[in-house]
DNA sequence: TGTACATCAGTGAACGCGCGTTCACTGATGTAC
DNA sequence: TGTACATCAGTGAACGCGCGTTCACTGATGTAC
């Protein structure tokens, strides 16, 4: 049952988008290539005729998380400014999203411990958030210590906002980091 | 090969100790039993005269790394003062350690799809956090707003500062996290 | 205090399971003439 | 344009492995008398 080349070139997106939302959700390791596979609707054994192995897949799924990281804030510095694209990344709305937007708050401990490629990906993709946070909606520069310190801020509330089992003390959290942020 | 009651205790304590440890360096799912019992100069085999399974090995692990760390800020704060306590979380010492000290960015976003007794401990751990940073070294009392929002500039910090394989960036990301917290 | 027996901490082999990976196979696609 | 053949995307069974868990066993510890 061979497929056409464009065929097979959107079911190797397919794959690297499920694997994108799947390894978001649950983690690099607590994502099988069999629960993979399936969510974008094939069997297992086809994998390697698009990847060379788990790792690899696994680099290509945070490189398009790490784009979708950074289309979304970017979109939102451009649309709502500074402050909106803040208050957007700390809401709950992000805290309790299916398929949690930045890869950072949802991967953060595990990616510490990849491999070199894995961890040139992730560099890749904070070194751009970075940039992005260093200029205000409207283009004009801030400086890169502020963004290294608010983004921080912001990544270290998400984990901890999603660490608490307790719901008040989650929505403080957020609530205290976007107030300090917004100025 | 039966051991007295005394030994046994020590044993158990032993097991928790080395679980601890295995835990915050490589993650939860990525310590086996295997290796956890080895660690702790056991085999595997005796594991469930001490635990009832997996889970209630792990909620006991963090409870003992959680006590850990909120031993080590509190110390930090009465002997260096609050600036000091900051000083040596953000530090480079602190990122490379061998056991990180921090479980929660250590472990934070494994933490978050773990179950309902360990988000019990940790919650625990973190509100202990809190309110120790919601004083100063010599006792006096700051905001709680404020030390939320410290706290998760550091942990941010700390998440950032690991998963980078740029150097220069990991402690460009310290520095700024550590100069903006002390003022 | 001594003796006989039950208890149980720790060992090492074994289990069922899901993992990443491989492979023989199918049949539509792509290519050479 | 049509035909014959090579290619290869995808399937499903199979592999070796390490996992969490169980269990028969050993022999020192604890207990009852």
């Amino acid at each position: 049952l061979r497929k056409s080349k464009e065929e097979a070139a959107r079911t190797r997106e397919a794959i690297v988008a499920a694997a994108s939302d799947l390894i978001r959700k649950r983690g690099v390791a607590a994502s099988s290539l069999n629960d993979m596979m399936a969510a974008a609707g094939l069997t297992h054994g086809g994998f390697y005729r698009h990847f060379q192995d788990k790792e690899h897949l696994v680099a290509e799924a945070l490189r398009a998380a790490g784009d979708e990281v950074v289309g979304v804030v970017s979109c939102n510095l451009h649309g709502s400014g500074r402050k909106g694209a803040i208050a957007s990344y700390l809401s709950t709305a992000h805290r309790d999203a299916a398929v949690p937007t930045c890869l950072f708050a949802a991967l953060g401990s595990e990616l510490r411990r990849s491999g070199k490629d894995i961890k040139g990906v992730t560099s890749a993709v904070l070194e751009r958030l970075l940039q992005l946070l260093a200029t205000d909606g409207d283009g004009r520069e801030t400086s890169r210590s502020q963004a290294i310190v608010t983004l921080s801020t912001m990544v270290g509330a998400m984990v901890l906002a999603r660490i608490t089992a307790d719901q008040a003390l989650s929505s403080e959290i957020l609530a205290c980091a976007k107030e300090h942020l917004l100025e």
